[in-house]
Formats: structure tokens, C-alpha cells, sequence
DNA sequence: TAACTATACTACTTTTTTGTAAGTTATTGC
DNA sequence: GCAATAACTTACAAAAAAGTAGTATAGTTA
């Protein structure tokens, strides 16, 4: 909690905060996912952007990444406990565009 | 519901995953504010990020803004019921983080 | 041997967000 | 007349985020 975080949401924003982290997290809910599955479930995201995502993810120690060493490559992403504990923010910011955009 | 937003997440992401709005709502959600002592419980917003990002909280029918015909000007943010809905999500937020950062 | 595969990296550009510093307003009180 | 006030605006600059396009890898399969 630095100078940046004078609050405990402002230190929870900085850390997923961003356009596509809650994304990948959210899509690592259901389980972990191969790299180019979880990609292609949110089709907007751009190659760069996935994997800079991802690695951001990783070292806040949110999702981990498996290689598994083989080719092609083969690299599985989970959510790490750190990360199963947003479940319920995740759900609810889901369910609160559902709901609202409704109106 | 655009095709920027696939997902109701993705909705909710871009109406308030910035860096600032979360935390003005969630400074409101204690009752009505000055502008002046509203941006004062924020020291680390420029004065040009709070007026833009109320600017951007009202429009988008989350906060909502009465003007004081006096001099000098008075005026006083509050939560709109659609402003008011996000507090659960809010509180989880700040909460995850206060939790979060002990570790 | 050449194409194919899944994953990732890099250089470069564009777009978006944020910050800085200065000005504007109209009344009050000195 | 002139400074003080609270809220806001503007022009400009800097920084951060995101996009594009191309390259690398190294076994497998045709």
C-alpha cells in the first residue's frame, strides 16, 4: 500500500484495473484453459495484448502459467489462489452489466 | 450492449474501471459532497481529472450534480439509484484490497 | 525439405489517459 | 478598486495503454 494507494479499492484497481485482466480472469473461472483457448474466447483482444496480459497476471501472482514442453508449444494458464479469491467481485461486476444494461 | 462488450464484465469494466471513478462513487457512498471536499478526500486527483471524471460519472447517470446559484459556486455530488446499485461491488472491492495487501 | 503448428517476442505507431499550469467567473468584504 | 472565494475551463505536454505487423522456435507430418 504505497503513496498511490491511499485506498484499499484504489490498491485493488491498480492491480485489475485494466481492460482486459478482469476478462482473463473471469474466463480462468471456469477452469484452467490452454493459451490460445482462453484467447480465443474474447476475440477482441490482440495477440500482444493477451500475452502482456497474461504475464502482468502472472507476476502479481493471480493466475500461474504450466509449460508443458512439447512442440508446437503448449502453455496452461489457472487461477492461483490469490487469484480464486476475486471470484465474487468478478461475478458481481458480471452480473451488474447484466443486470443494468438491461435498463 | 456493443460489440465492444461481449461481456456484461466488459460493460461494467468500461462504465468504471478507470482509474479514478471507483473511488469517487465509493467516497460518495457515505452522503452527498461539496466538489471541494469531495476532491479533497482524493489529494492525489489533479483538478482537471476530478471534473472530468465527474463529468463522465454524471453523464453516465451514476452520480448526479446540484448547482447552488450562489458566489462563490456551490455544488454537491451524490449518488443516483444507479450509482447507488454499485455499492456492493464497491465495498468488495476496498475490502479485497484492505485483505489483500496484509498479505 | 518444406509447410505446419501454438506460443511468444519485438519494433514501431497510434490512441487514450493523465498531468501541469494558467485563466475565467461574479459576488463579497476590506 | 482589489483581493479572496469555489468551481470550472482551456491549451498544451507527458505518459501509459493498445494496436499492427513481422519474426522466432523446433519438432511433426506430408
Amino acid at each position: 500500500m504505497n503513496k498511490k494507494n491511499s485506498c484499499p479499492l484504489n490498491y485493488t484497481m491498480n492491480l485489475i484495473g485494466t481492460k482486459w485482466k478482469p476478462l482473463i480472469l473471469f474466463h480462468l473461472l471456469e477452469g484452467d484453459l490452454r493459451s490460445g483457448i482462453l484467447q480465443k474466447k474474447i476475440p477482441e483482444i490482440s495477440n500482444k495484448m493477451f500475452t502482456q496480459t497474461v504475464r502482468d497476471l502472472e507476476k502479481d501472482g493471480l493466475i500461474s502459467r504450466k509449460v508443458f514442453p512439447v512442440v508446437p508449444p503448449k502453455v496452461e494458464y489457472s487461477l492461483t489462489n490469490r487469484g480464486k479469491s476475486l471470484e465474487d467481485i468478478l461475478r458481481s461486476l458480471d452480473k451488474w452489466g447484466l443486470e443494468d444494461c438491461q435498463n
